[in-house]
DNA sequence: GGCCAGGCTAGCA
DNA sequence: TGCTAGCATGGC
């Protein structure tokens, strides 16, 4: 199955890629030569997508190939996954109007112009990788993270390559504790990722019916196991859900692009970051998530420049 | 060798 | 309500 998608201009695929290499340890999103392979799992069904853009950053075509048994039966599911995962329906002239009074936001707006914040492919996977993420640096989470995909996530062989995919909820709910442990998962980190798992397993936590609920229904819900506090709760709002209010204002990788975008001369608080971002009313998922990318493309261009 | 990393909990005042 | 020790391992 071959087929097109026109998102809402401008945007820019290569930026999408660009952030979801940022990793060299990543292995379930594979990109290489301008686009993106990776594996679309639903309903106990696995397909393999080849997404790549074509048309220019102001007239842009997504291209969308997709393999699989019977495939054709599921290309609109598949199609809507791929929107919803990259935004292609969200507008950036509404982002760009509402941070208007942030020179400093809306020249990074106008430098990573076509940049949409990417989701991970499915809530769960958010909400995992927030709880893997706390606390350690993102290397060594990206090393959990394949641990992780090593016992418990999907692989599949297509033509003498392997791909894989993050595991669901019910292969992570089916882990021992000591599985996790004996791969340099903390104890606690294990109980939080496992015990998360089997809630929504469980129903106990119904993501379903999440999804429909207000922001602060939310951050209510999901706070209330154990594991996940605020920043976790706004990580996966932000990242699984796609609320683009949603504001992780303690993230560290947040607070230091603030530091170092808006000058400041110390870590700027939580506090100070809340504070900033008031000047994008109703936006401050997508500002956090430019300030992301903006921090890791100048960490990216040090590196490359001291190598 | 020490401090920091895309935090959270439990215990205490 | 607000503060802090402890968690645990890797990177720099």
């Amino acid at each position: 199955m071959k087929t097109k998608l026109r998102p809402l201009p401008p945007y820019d695929f290569s930026l999408a890629l660009s952030y979801l290499s940022r990793s060299s340890l990543e292995k379930v999103d594979v990109v290489d030569g301008g686009q993106l392979t990776t594996l679309s799992v639903s309903d106990q069904r696995v397909f393999l997508l080849r997404i790549y853009q074509e048309g220019s950053v102001e007239d842009p075509v997504l291209v969308i190939e997709a393999e699989g048994k019977e495939v054709e039966r599921f290309t609109e599911e598949i199609l809507s996954e791929v929107a919803r995962r990259f935004q292609l329906d969200v507008s950036l002239s509404d982002f760009y109007a509402n941070i208007k009074e942030d020179p400093v936001l809306l020249q990074l707006a106008h430098q990573h112009r076509g940049l949409k914040p990417v989701l991970a492919s499915s809530i769960f996977e958010s909400l995992a990788w927030a709880i893997i993420g706390q606390q350690i640096n993102i290397r060594f989470a990206y090393q959990l993270k394949n641990s992780l995909i090593d016992l418990v996530g999907l692989k599949k062989t297509i033509k003498g390559k392997t791909y894989f995919a993050f595991p669901d909820s019910a292969r992570v709910a089916a882990l021992s504790y000591d599985a996790l442990t004996s791969r340099k998962f903390s104890r606690r980190k294990a109980e939080y990722l496992v015990d998360a798992a089997r809630a929504v397993e469980s129903g106990l936590l119904d993501l379903a019916d999440l999804a429909e609920c207000s922001q602060g229904e939310k951050v209510k819900r999901l706070t209330a196991l154990r594991g996940v506090g605020r920043w976790t709760a706004e990580y996966c709002l932000l990242r699984g859900f796609g609320c683009q209010d949603a504001f992780p204002a303690g993230d560290i990788g947040l607070r230091n692009a603030v530091g170092r975008f808006y000058g400041y001369q110390n870590q700027p608080t939580e506090d100070a970051v809340r504070e900033l971002g008031e000047k994008w009313p109703r936006w401050q998922g997508w500002g956090t998530f430019y300030l992301w990318f903006a921090q890791s493309m100048e960490k990216r261009r040090e590196k490359k420049a001291g190598s």
